[in-house]
DNA sequence: ACTGTTTAAATTGTATGCAATCTTGATGTC
DNA sequence: GACATCAAGATTGCATACAATTTAAACAGT
């Protein structure tokens, strides 16, 4: 619980509203996997680390419950989710929804800068994935989803977007969980290729990649049938 | 404010977690247009209802917030949802990405005895479309969202029916706001058919059904383009 | 040693108090 | 009369205090 850098990226939100800061600084330490799953969440220890009060840290802790990124028992507290293979499995399902319309409607509302800045991203995911270390490999894991949420945002349905913001952070940590070989280097070329198709606006084509692209990334788990399921609980790491 | 049911109806859930109650209670009274949108919630005022403190009152709006069925604007509170046209139309736009997905699932997965229970609830949509009044209205409006709250309960995937908790919760809401005739009558019928080919294994058929469903849901809405944008935004009702 | 019981510490759930902000209505000026 | 200014009231944002519950640790009995 040490590693949790202040964040101060926007300071702006910060003044603004400051579980929501809070909120963004504990997503991204449990999504780039600074905060294991089955770690313990007492709002005491976020409301001492950020300054604030257990009524702030709680708010903060609440919207994460909401989100799916961490489980609340009551009585017992927060602890970062540890999500089960099926719980992976269903992330998944529901991109394989999602994310094809949204390629559909970002075909019909992408812009040329919008295509420029796409560029620059996946520019910059390349790097992480020539750079080694699992520093590099946490930003590699995050790039990747930017990409996903980039698409998201171009699309233009706030709703979508929040649906796809959730859906991406709960696969960083499935990834972080059950991932093979990281990242497969093929979803970095995916991500080219899904974007000339949408530039060239074949969006039928554009769509069953990007379904492909999920595909590949769940076949990258290893989803294996867990053994007894009361004894793998009992061993589970509260 | 004065027309909330205590709605005891699972004294459990009360038990268990008081938020989660008012949550309920609130939810329900938003979506039944009980709470008129542009509502004022004040967090003493809902404390009051309830016999609660701030405290509590607080977390039960700030997870209907979180829900999309109450805007919050810091140091003013939260009011009921007024959802704006472009809103609506994202609502439905998510829902013929997800539904059809949760069709092809609950085709897979649903039993003889789901069915029986689907063709009990289409009974009871039924029995209020033949009733008047407002009252009816109300509740067949909710009996109609609760067949797709059934279907996505069978289709398994847990994300996916939180995600069409919302999504169906919000379209309640625009339906009573921008509903020409109320529920369309086709409107029953249709989930009969939905149903119907459910039950046969034709999931394409029935996923088909579902958009067109969807369509006339929206199609039955006043989406008009408002006057001018900063007039009507004055003129709403806070 | 092992198990069951009791007790103390720690943690969450809830209520409440105070400061900051917004709203409203009164007052004064033009 | 219209408009700006300002003060009182109300409401939210946040911190803190206390109660309820859980966790652990000490202890006693077998």
């Amino acid at each position: 619980m040490t590693l949790l850098e202040t964040n101060s990226s926007t300071i702006d939100a910060a003044v603004e509203d400051r579980s929501l800061a809070i909120r963004e600084s504990l997503r991204n330490a449990i999504i780039d996997r600074r905060l294991a799953p089955g770690t313990k969440l007492s709002e005491a220890e976020v409301g001492a680390l950020f300054d604030v009060s257990r009524t702030v840290a709680r708010a903060a802790l609440q919207m994460l419950t909401f989100e799916g990124l961490v489980k609340t028992e009551r009585n017992r507290g927060a602890f970062v989710s540890n999500p089960a293979p099926e719980e992976a499995r269903q992330i998944f399902a529901s991109r394989r929804l999602i994310e094809p319309g949204i390629i559909a409607a970002a075909v019909d509302r992408i812009t040329a800068e919008d295509i420029a800045r796409f560029r620059e991203q996946l520019l910059e995911e390349e790097r992480y994935m020539n750079e080694r270390g699992p520093a590099a490999r946490r930003a590699e894991i995050k790039a990747s989803g930017d990409f996903h949420l980039m698409l998201a945002s171009v699309a233009g349905n706030a709703i979508l977007q929040r649906f796809m913001d959730e859906l991406v952070a709960r696969s960083s940590l499935v990834i972080a969980l059950y991932g093979r070989t990281g990242v497969s280097s093929c979803g970095h070329s995916e991500h080219f290729a899904i974007l000339d198709l949408i530039e060239k606006g074949d969006a039928k084509r554009a769509a069953d990649l990007m379904l492909h692209h999920i595909d590949h990334i769940e076949a990258d788990l290893d989803l294996a049938p867990k053994q007894g399921v009361g004894l793998k609980d009992a061993l589970a790491v509260r």
